[in-house]
DNA sequence: GTCCCAATCCAAAGCGCTTCGAATTTCCGT
DNA sequence: ACGGAAATTCGAAGCGCTTTGGATTGGGAC
């Protein structure tokens, strides 16, 4: 069924029916009622392919994530922030389309420039410190708002992200003001934005007290579970160990959990963790009763924000680029604790 | 720049052109040659919605993933899945589309009718015992394969399926030889098929030894860890608490073990824990040494395959349907030990 | 030199929809 | 009853690509 179809099944023409359907002012509403009511019964919808090429809107956005081939990881994060720009975009009619990409830049470049008539904006997901696409994508003049930011790029681009560096400062001078000086990081990757900025924030609460970071006790790889268990571990294991964790991810956290208990160490008492909690829905940290002590964000919100961001922009193709900073809360659960050389000269 | 004017730059027609670009055999090497690198040269990629709209096909498959908006949650299944089908995609040229949707049924079928057109095949996800989708898409016409099965479904379909009832009858038994008699089912929402075929592979197995399953010990909801938490606690305050809980998500069963130290027990020794594997890249069991005793099957390679047989589907769309069955491993981790009473009675 | 068959290449007809410009009808005031 | 503005409706031109059917060219075979 299709609109010629259905104009000539009610005795008008195909502009009228169109019009009509998409609530065009130039039509009765009587006719107007009369159109709905028979392309409902019909289950006519109008071919978006057809319609896409008519109006040159795609009335679809493109999340272009990048999954790295050596690591073959697929990051929760993705999922979670998608899901809050899906409700975004079901509100507004929009369709989302979902690019997996091996490494982000080069040739990908071109698997992107196709993808443009096919998507009316793009979300760029994990962005590197200096990114490519970024400069890229402004060159094409495709809107596109970016989730994190990619610290060495000049010019003006839109944006939203959470406030890494303050959120690490105020975790590290957390545990800073609980007495631990032996205060381990385990980072993300570091050559994406965001584990550069809490590192950077990390660094910088460190040094205000003056602390020189310690890079035995500091690494950055992929979240995983067992890369805080094994990175736990390890660093337990030398003759100076943290009395603190500080993770960039609540899996990897758990991972630290395992490796503590491991070791016979109480979490919360002999070693304190504290975590960035983005907030999944399926891993939670505990509405009420925190589990761990976290930095948290959620990054559906972001999700959902990052998307009406972006449909302004669509809407509005002159307004300058919008940014947002989100800023973490501090959430206390029962990971942390004093230091305990500083808890040992407590009345035994 | 279109097909129009990159014809009139060469001084071919439009038709040649479009040939040269496709592969077809009318044209010959010299001029395909030609064509090609003033494409390349140009940036010229074909519009892939006037493309579509001339050939009929979409190049493009959506995958439509339920939320039940009650619990707001996004599993991380279909992370992994997704990430194994865009390989596949990427490798026949084909884009992807996420339709995140309410509640599956009803006023949905409306919009995935809209989806017609958009794209030329489904992939289901998350189908409950009786999946209204299942009968609807079959009608409509619409290749789709469906990523699990629905139980109560008479006629025919496409769909790739893990072995629950079998995976949780060998997992149950594997529980029994130890010598457990009291084995927990902390299971998913058993509306979802998945759910509903573990339980009755847990069933089977207990009653094979003449046990009777209680309720006491078996709950199902959705796999947080929390929920795993939760559960866990209560049962093992029970007058008869459970010696071995079978879990159906690593994510649950990392609560589980939270439960269990919380309590002062030692997971392998003093409670074993089973669960199902999904092989979540994030997340992993441990390749070398399983933390916990396992039924695996790669999620990710099960969206690789399901991508595969729908785009047969789509090639061939008089061919009749195909089925997969995959078979989980079971695989042996720290978790699990014989039953504490029967360790009990040896010498100490 | 002709004829015929491949090998190439082209013109034009859609695919289904939107939208501009124009035609038609309706409804007033006078 | 009539001119004309306002309210509706319509015809037709694209959007950029594929594809059918036909035209053109080149090169043996005779």
């Amino acid at each position: 069924m299709n609109l010629k179809q259905l104009a000539t099944q009610l005795g008008l023409s195909q502009t009228t029916v169109s019009r009509a359907l998409n609530g065009y002012p130039e039509v009765s509403e009587a006719t107007r009622k009369r159109v709905c009511e028979a392309a409902l019964a019909a289950g006519y919808v109008a071919n978006p392919r057809a319609r896409g090429l008519a109006t040159g809107r795609a009335m679809a956005i493109g999340h272009v994530i990048p999954i790295s081939t050596s690591h073959e990881m697929m990051n929760p994060v993705f999922g979670d922030f998608i899901a809050g720009a899906s409700e975004t975009y079901l509100a507004a009619g929009y369709d989302m389309t979902l690019t997996l990409t091996g490494d982000a830049d080069e040739a990908d470049n071109y698997r992107r420039l196709k993808t443009k008539g096919h998507v009316d904006g793009i979300i760029v997901h994990g962005p590197k410190i200096a990114d490519g696409r970024i400069p890229f994508l402004t060159g094409l003049g495709m809107p596109f708002v970016v989730h994190g930011r990619a610290s060495d790029i000049a010019q003006p681009y839109s944006w939203i992200d959470m406030d890494n560096a303050s959120a690490f400062r105020r975790a590290t001078s957390f545990l800073l003001d609980l007495g631990h000086r032996r205060i381990a990081l385990l980072n993300g990757l570091e050559y994406m934005d965001f584990a550069h900025r809490r590192r950077v924030g990390y660094t910088e609460a460190l040094r205000a007290r003056g602390l020189a970071p310690d890079p035995a006790i500091i690494s950055g790889q992929e979240m995983t579970e067992p890369y805080g268990y094994r990175a736990a571990s390890e660093m337990l294991a030398l003759e100076a160990p943290p009395t603190a964790f500080l993770v960039s991810s609540l899996i990897s956290a758990i991972g630290v959990r395992r490796a503590l208990h491991e070791a016979g160490l109480e979490m919360g008492r002999d070693v304190s963790v504290l975590t960035h909690d983005d907030d999944f829905s399926y891993l939670s940290n505990g509405r009420d009763v925190p589990i761990f002590t976290a930095t948290r964000s959620p990054v559906r919100e972001a999700g959902r924000l990052a998307a009406e961001m972006l449909l302004r922009r669509i809407a509005e193709p002159g307004r300058p680029p919008e940014t947002r900073i989100l800023e973490a809360q501090l959430i206390i659960g029962a990971s942390t604790g004093p230091a305990p050389s500083v808890q040992s000269k407590a009345p035994a």
